[in-house]
DNA sequence: GGGTGGCGATACTTCTCAGGTATGGAAGGC
DNA sequence: GCCTTCCATACCTGAGAAGTATCGCCACCC
């Protein structure tokens, strides 16, 4: 059995009449007869009464034109849908991302993207910067936002563009010595008990760390640690020590806590954004182009490394 | 776009090969290829990755492919639920009947048919022999049970045949003087107020009474009247007074009550089963069969009726 | 009651297009 | 660098979809 019957038989059973429905169909009168009997003896059962009055459908005519009329639904729903895929409309964009990104590039990005986008599923998972890039090269994640560019086995695979600067301040309560203070040395950080990320979670930062404080690891090793630039943010309010993280930290105020820059001033690993070469969609691509209308530099990054072509 | 190229998609996503997928369809490999490819240029989108490792459908390929799986199961529910009903294995059956008829062949024969028919949708309208004759012939019913034979314009094109016989008789409170008799006669009845259902309903009861009581029409003009035989019982047993109705009333014995036979016996319409001719439907020939199988004398007649041929 | 017109089915021809064979071309693998 | 694998292209063949002509049937109508 082929669409053309179902459609056929949607027709006959619109027109009652075998050569206006021929002609609604733009073939004559004779093929469709055919066609109709081939459906019956196919069908196994006589779906339409001819008589005087009209072409009717049986009982099974019924029964079966309810079910034609839903398949050809479903497949003029086929192309539309994959159109809509096709162009990036529908689907899912699967993204990783360190926690502090959630602070500064994510709320516009997110915001215009999910404006743009209202079909697409927005799948964000939080996970640091290595299982981001594992994730990416696994297929599971279509795009991910990391602290410093991908590094290890398959990086080479993956396309990266930086998509923020960024430096170490410190976050105190406002209660705190150090409240008040436009900066805080490294000398001032190593007598006081600090509030750092993971160093297994974000070793670019841990050897921004390393640099800054010098020789004095000990300060390191006794260090606080929290996963979550909040949760910094919150042990530094508490009390607990001085926290240490990346200057987006600002876009967070709240009272009771003290920014300070730290001198010297210590460069953090880009933000960089990445994607499998491999594995582009155009789900994938819309997201790159919300991207790039939102921050220019990063849009000539890409431009320059796909030619403007995409 | 044709059911042919939503079957090569789809063997194209299972086995991720042309040749293979071309060899499971039993045609050749660059057939396939070309299909693909029309199918792909009417979607207007790419809607499978060829890639060394395999062919894998794109988002684009995805959303059509879910799609195509659903038109697919609908095409082949088509002839499924065709044959379904042409075999009257589903459908619907309008059924017309008089009240009377829930006493005695209707709930035998109702459930039989509900149970070698589980998935044929019953419906059930009460309604006097009149205007289920009516109904039968503008095609709202399948088939009804009526008093007497349809008669007038349009009788000619009902199929009828008897499905029982029936008499008159009383029913009485147990309180009543005449509870206790066998049997009640004409000039007992006469002295009564009676209670019989309304003679525009039932114009072949009314006629059978009137026969019965002679020229005292009287009796019957100040008769109290209801459409239900339950409620004739009803208003016989609070002791308005004698009951008359059809012997199928029988079938509905309680407390509190008392029939007797009416002499001289008067016997009232048979209950005729009809149908129109031209509205067969494999639901109404099932029906017809239960019904035949149920009482061997209606098969004969039906029999006799269609040659045996149905 | 024979003529007539409308309608679907049938017979037969035509031509489109699905499918077959042969081959090309590109990408890995050894 | 050659060979293999795999999909695409080119071209041919044949099935079958569609066209034309006609038949058979039934209602309708002078």
């Amino acid at each position: 059995m082929e669409a053309r019957h179902l459609r056929y038989a949607l027709a006959l059973a619109e027109h009652g009449h075998f050569g206006r429905a021929a002609h609604a169909l733009g073939i004559a009168q004779p093929p469709l007869s055919k066609q109709i009997a081939d459906l019956e003896r196919e069908a196994g059962a006589r779906l339409f009464d001819r008589t005087r009055q009209g072409v009717f459908p049986t009982a099974a005519g019924e029964a079966f034109l309810s079910r034609a009329r839903r398949a050809l639904e479903e497949m003029a729903a086929a192309t539309v849908d994959a159109g809509r895929a096709a162009r990036g409309e529908t689907g899912r964009l699967r993204l990783g991302f360190i926690a502090s990104a959630l602070l500064d590039p994510l709320p516009d990005v997110l915001g215009r993207f999910g404006h743009e986008r209202p079909d697409v599923r927005l799948e964000l998972h939080e996970m640091a910067s290595g299982r981001s890039v594992a994730a990416l090269l696994a297929g599971e994640l279509d795009v991910a936002i990391t602290l410093g560019s991908p590094r290890g086995a398959g990086a080479e695979h993956l396309v990266s563009v930086p998509v923020g600067h960024d430096h170490l301040i410190a976050v105190v309560s406002s209660a705190h010595p150090y409240a008040g203070q436009a900066s805080v040395s490294a000398n001032q950080l190593r007598r006081q008990p600090l509030i750092v990320a993971p160093g297994e979670d974000e070793p670019a930062v841990a050897a921004g760390l390393r640099t800054l404080l010098g020789e004095d690891a000990a300060a390191l090793d006794g260090a606080t640690v929290a996963r979550d630039v909040h949760t910094i943010i919150g042990l530094a309010a508490c009390g607990v020590g001085v926290g240490l993280g990346p200057s987006r930290m600002l876009a967070a105020p709240r009272p009771g806590i003290w920014f300070c820059e730290v001198t010297p001033r210590t460069a953090l690993p880009d933000l960089v954004l990445s994607f499998a070469d491999r594995h582009r969609s155009p789900v994938l691509d819309a997201f790159l182009d919300t991207v790039r209308s939102n921050c220019p530099d990063v849009g000539a990054a890409l431009d320059r490394r796909f030619g403007g072509v995409r």
